[in-house]
DNA sequence: TTGTGGTGCTACAGTATTTGTAGCAAATTA
DNA sequence: TAATTTGCTACAAATACTGTAGCACCACAA
């Protein structure tokens, strides 16, 4: 799959604007997981292959490269990191760990309707 | 694909976390863009397949009907349209407009290193 | 009442992506 | 020296997505 970068023509624009640019790369499988598993700490690729719940190797590596390749994630002694460009996106993704409780007892109290 | 519902297993954790299915659900193709286009104002299928450069109508309305259940968008008189929790989420994928610059100016000038 | 145009889809074949398993070379530990 | 661990690659099977065609329904007009 082409690499989302800003600026050029990606699945969503043709235009190139940076935030769709963003959102085709955080919209890929696993992306936003990876980002969310990885803040915790350093991991390194069997670590973060099994916080992902087991996703493929092939997929895993690919994933990276294209983190890697957007300066989202980085290979640092410890394992793979967050970039300082990783954790500012992690602080965006961050809220939706406790908004996601607000959307689940929403649902939960819909479903009882 | 099965329905990534908090509180059941989806693709990425067996434990239902909300945040799980949340990133599940947004990790899907498209699933953002919708939610991001949706926010202008409420559209008609046909409005919202253009937006998101002539996505297929056949994920079009997967999506849509995903978004449906999880209570993000409903359908309106005026077109589909976000919920009140769908706008709580769109202000939290929003900050990611403004960041995307950063990220894209940063990404510029490493390829200029 | 017959058209014309828009809307919300469905069908389906073709293509692309993801999974799952196997395994290997290099580095580390015993 | 012999495990064990790590970071992958290969590849076939399964799944997801695209793109085009087209249909049923509605509104308005001739």
């Amino acid at each position: 799959m082409k690499l989302p970068l800003p600026g050029s023509a990606v699945r969503g624009s043709k235009t190139g604007k940076p935030i769709m640019a963003l959102l085709d790369l955080l919209g890929r499988t696993w992306s936003l997981g990876i980002v969310w598993n990885l803040h915790y700490e350093p991991c390194t690729f069997r670590e973060l292959q099994s916080k992902c719940e087991d996703i493929s190797p092939t997929l895993l590596n690919t994933r990276i490269r294209e983190l890697i390749a957007t300066a989202i994630v980085e290979k640092t002694c410890d394992g793979y990191a967050l970039t300082r460009l990783g954790n500012e996106l992690f602080g965006l993704i961050k809220p939706m760990g406790s908004w996601s409780h607000t959307w689940a007892e929403a649902l939960e109290g819909k479903s009882n309707e």
